[in-house]
DNA sequence: AGCACGCCGACT
DNA sequence: GTCGGCGTGCTC
């Protein structure tokens, strides 16, 4: 008799060992190969698996085995790919699992319509044939401006070297034409048809522009469009020709990094800085990292593009770790915008009277930037007036007994939000949990009836722009006004065809999208980026500035003088703000790298974060401090590796239970990551009730934090 | 993670 | 007399 067909099998489970199956290749009709998508009995439900060995023989009884059900009718992942799995579980400790399954789009693990899927990919095949591509924004290798030409030289270069990893940052003002850069970089790689490429790019909103701008370089290849907008049937089919090699462009966001690409030849990771990037639940990994991993590991180029690299890479470049590949003009002959710091704390600054009705509280816009804008409007130009709050106002309170809109499953104030133009009644709504509450007439402390509003978001500054320039069309652009009505793509053809003079809305107007008429953009709220506790905030602050000031003064015609950026803030002297004064993002990176040096924070050491979640928040602390003595106790704490105390984290209570963090800190990678294998085991154990029987506490390790 | 099994408290 | 609380253990 032949010996049996043994498979292991992982599921989307925190279990870190895989389970034995059966495969009966006759039943089954093909072999078992590692990567095989598998659907399996598991107690008493069925649940979908991918094989991760074959063999002949079990640890487990052999006759306990279960029969493996069902193939689903895909190709393997490929052996590339499982490394890349492999590596992601173990760096960012989430099982391999859970790690695998969640990037498998849910048309692929739902065993029960396998058969229906033949059917599904031919009509989509038919459509695409229907569709028409028009695309815009073609720039041809001879287009290219010196500058771009002698980059692209320098990228080519080594691009007969098949078979080798480079990292290449590609650094550039907004406008600077980075875009066409790499578009053509690619489009040697993609002369191969066999070839695939992966395009990431940080956030929904910028795939449509650039998936048209893609489809204007290379508008006979195939496509593949992967982010969690795009509906779960497309998703699945759009995976399925990445793994099937029929599309050659893969693009789309963060998990788009871990698709099976088995002719992966190239990856371009745009906006390399942005946080979207980092997952910030399930397995917590970073694309941008993973992109690098799997680039190395394959031994192919990536290509990292921004105007305001991370820290990360662009020390990496300057060591020359990474190649270092600079665009320093702005094409279209557009100028820099000047940028204006307005000191809200100067006496001499004073605040128009665009509010004063409606409450004695400061007014929203200052005298100085009140002028330029009218000087602007005057001039035909769009404003973009930038607040990062939704709603009306972040709060409301009475004025007789002071209390607030605290709310009642979180640690964070209610947030105002007036009823919108679709007629919905006002609000009062938690940003954290959703909690949705009718505004109370009376104070539910003192029954006094004079509740006002405290600070201001997009809703009320539209409605004091509204009162200040009556005859100035006004659009808001925010998740909220996004949501509603039209998509933020309707919203944004608005701002591009000029029906709108004043655009008002939260950082998601400045992100990528390329306006044609922007003379002035304003951020009122500069600085309430700076007072959270994490050490990036000035780094991002000065990222999402620069990204800002890109959208001023990218007038088409030539010669044109750049718009004008005004930023109202109460610390002018502030180094982020002196060195996007002068536009000078090096200067920056290089203050930001000496400061890190010095506090030795990351990139100078590496971090983790272990988070706790309980019902109160002495246990949450409790069970952290516990944690961190046996710790201490096993001699894992020393001078390399530096465990801080457990401390509550910013919103500490949410939707009913309270949470706590505890930071793990050292310079040494490895040492880290052994600690933090270590951390995981117990952690395991002492939830299996042998540590602490204390209470039900949900845990977590995250590496590579960016929220601290 | 689910889910069942199991052994102790306040209810129709 | 039962319903149900969550501690413990298992899933190939």
């Amino acid at each position: 008799m032949a010996a049996p067909i043994v498979v292991q099998v992982v599921l989307d489970k925190p279990l870190v060992q895989g389970f034995d199956y059966l495969w009966d290749a006759e039943i089954l009709g093909k072999l078992p190969e590692v990567g095989h998508i598998v659907e399996v009995p598991f107690g008493r439900i069925m649940a979908i698996g991918v094989v991760i060995k074959v063999s002949t023989h079990s640890e487990y009884e052999i006759n306990k085995l279960k029969l493996i059900k069902r193939v689903a009718p895909l190709p393997p992942l490929d052996p590339a790919l499982l490394r890349l799995m492999n590596f992601a579980s173990q760096y960012y400790i989430h099982s391999l699992g859970e790690t695998i399954l969640p990037t498998i789009p849910q048309m692929w693990r739902k065993a029960d319509d396998w058969e229906k899927i033949p059917k599904k990919l031919a009509a989509a095949e038919k459509k695409q044939n229907k569709k028409v591509i028009i695309g815009d924004g073609y720039i041809g290798e001879d287009q290219l401006n010196p500058e771009q030409k002698k980059a692209l030289k320098i990228l080519m270069r080594d691009s007969s070297t098949e078979n080798a990893f480079r990292a290449i940052l590609l650094q550039g003002q907004t406008g600077s034409g980075k875009t066409a850069v790499f578009l053509n970089w690619l489009s040697t790689t993609l002369q191969d048809p066999s070839a695939q490429v992966l395009i990431l790019v940080p956030e929904i909103n910028l795939t449509p522009q650039l998936e048209r701008r893609v489809k204007a370089y290379f508008p006979e290849k195939t496509m593949a469009v992967l982010h969690s907008g795009v509906s779960e049937n497309k998703r699945g089919i759009a995976w399925y020709e990445a793994i099937t090699g029929k599309a050659q462009i893969i693009l789309g966001t963060r998990l788009a990094a871990l698709t099976p690409i088995p002719n992966l030849r190239a990856v371009v990771v745009d906006e390399e800085h942005d946080s979207s990037y980092k997952q910030q639940e399930g397995t917590r990994y970073s694309a941008r990292d993973l992109a690098i991993w799997r680039a190395h590991d394959q031994l192919i180029p990536i290509l990292l593009s921004s105007a305001t690299p991370s820290l990360e890479t662009w020390m990496a470049a300057k060591s020359g770790r990474y190649e270092y590949v600079r665009l320093d003009q702005r094409a279209q002959g557009a100028g820099l915008p000047k940028v204006n710091l307005i000191n809200t704390r100067d006496p001499q600054t004073q605040f128009s009277p665009g509010d004063m009705g409606a409450s004695k509280q400061k007014p929203l816009v200052s005298k100085t930037l009140a002028n330029a804008v009218t000087k602007n409007l005057a001039a035909k130009k769009q404003c973009l007036i930038l607040i990062n709050r939704r709603g009306y106002a972040p709060v409301l309170s009475c004025s007789a007994c002071n209390w607030l809109s605290k709310c009642t499953q979180c640690s964070a104030y209610m947030v105002l939000h007036k009823a919108g133009a679709l007629g919905k009644r006002s609000v009062l709504s938690c940003h954290h949990c959703g909690l949705v509450k009718s505004i109370p007439s009376h104070c539910p402390e003192c029954g006094n009836a004079d509740l006002k509003t405290l600070g201001h978001g997009t809703q009320k500054l539209e409605d004091a722009i509204e009162e200040m320039w009556p005859d100035a069309r006004v659009l808001r652009v925010d998740t909220d006004s996004s949501r509603k009505s039209k998509g933020a793509e309707e919203l944004f053809q608005e701002i591009h065809d000029g029906n709108v003079d004043i655009v008002v809305g939260t950082q998601m107007i400045a992100k990528g999208h390329d306006y044609q008429n922007i003379g002035l953009v304003a951020v009122l709220d500069a600085d309430s980026r700076l007072y959270s506790a994490d050490f990036r905030a000035a780094e991002r602050l000065f990222a999402q500035l620069v990204q800002v000031a890109g959208r001023a003064g990218r007038a088409g015609t030539s010669g044109q003088e750049g718009g004008d950026i005004y930023i109202e803030t109460q610390y002018p002297e502030a180094a982020v703000f002196q060195y996007l004064l002068r536009h000078d993002v090096d200067g920056f990176l290089a203050y930001t790298a000496s400061e890190r040096d010095e506090a030795k924070l990351p990139p100078f050491s590496y971090q983790a974060l272990v988070h706790a979640e309980a019902k109160s928040l002495d246990k949450a602390i409790q069970f952290l401090s516990e944690l961190k003595t046996r710790l201490k106790n096993q001699g894992l704490i020393n001078k390399e590796l530096k465990v801080y105390d457990p401390v509550p984290k910013a919103v500490m209570r949410v939707a009913g239970s309270e949470r706590a963090q505890l930071v793990i800190e050292s310079a040494n990678r490895k040492l880290l990551q052994e600690a933090l294998e270590i951390i995981d085991q117990q952690l395991r154990q002492s939830s299996q009730g042998r540590i602490s029987k204390t209470s039900r506490i949900r845990w977590l390790i995250e590496r590579d934090p960016i929220n601290i």
